[in-house]
DNA sequence: TGTAACGTTCAGTGCATACTGAACGCACGA
DNA sequence: TCGTGCGTTCAGTATGCACTGAACGTTACA
């Protein structure tokens, strides 16, 4: 592996590592996001220069989490990994599930815990309803985004903000 | 504290572990989040049963990430923290932030790391262009949300959306 | 049937870091 | 000029967890 590519995918293990997850993984996901063809779990270990049980491990977490794919060829007993291809609608829906979670711990203190306070009752609804309807924008931009993509460069140019 | 406020607590320290933080700086939020009142420094170490030391170096760190306010009396030499007034723009940011980071990770990588496939820059390029749309259509989404909290239920009910 | 080459699992280790208790600096009031 | 009561800092600890190496189960091929 070339400089650039070491240097990324340590500075991918770092974010990952800031976000709460293994660094391993984060060079992985790094490691296959420049790659066009996917790798083996025995190139994975080789190139990261770490063994082989954790690529194991984390390479089958990544594909839990979605922003990995496992292919395998006929003939062939090797595990392939390669970055999933919408990566980014996966990575967002990753992001907005942990949003959602801690949004739930917030609805689930507005319903349980005793709360005297008008004002903090409304701040608990407020903070729900907001994530509600920005979930919901997110979804609609998204389809919006793949549309777009979908219906290639036409003679206008136009689509209205 | 009764019973669901610590559950409550808990679970959120539990959900701050999960994204990488110090576990006592989410009990801290939470405990905060169901305050109506400010909270002093001695009145959280006692709650929530940790030292003070971790109190005041964790709320002054939710306090410059802008998830928690830092208020003080006059004729009063304690600090008090309560949550900040707009949590959720606050949380928000500070999530399109981290994110964001990412995407500029792999901008890195567009730019310095040798790619032979076109598909693999294609890729890249894709996903730079789709965090920048969807950045976009967040904030939209928000200032949005913000004017329909302002402008308050009229006659009409019919913005669309 | 035996062997080699897979991926997975599991006990063990080392490291990072959250958290604590005590010392510290500082501002206020007597 | 003390003493008191703040918040902060810092060295030390321990707790969790990422990561490793070896053992394991399984499959394909000889």
């Amino acid at each position: 592996m070339d400089t650039a590519t070491i240097r990324f995918t340590d500075r991918m293990g770092l974010l990952f590592e800031a976000e709460g997850r293994p660094r391993i993984a984060g060079r992985i996901f790094g490691r296959l996001l420049v790659s066009e063809d996917p790798r083996s779990l025995d190139q994975l270990a080789e190139e990261l220069g770490v063994s082989k049980a954790s690529v194991s491990t984390n390479a089958r977490i990544l594909a839990a989490m979605g922003v990995l794919e496992r292919v395998c060829r006929p003939g062939d007993r090797h595990d392939y990994y390669r970055a999933a291809p919408d990566l980014f609608s996966r990575t967002m829906a990753e992001r907005l599930g942990r949003w959602q979670r801690f949004t739930e711990a917030v609805g689930e203190a507005r319903r349980t815990v005793p709360i005297r306070s008008a004002r903090v009752r409304a701040r608990l609804r407020g903070y729900e309803a907001a994530y509600a309807y920005l979930a919901d924008a997110i979804g609609a931009a998204l389809r919006e985004w793949d549309e777009r993509r979908e219906s290639p460069p036409l003679a206008s140019g136009g689509r209205t903000r």
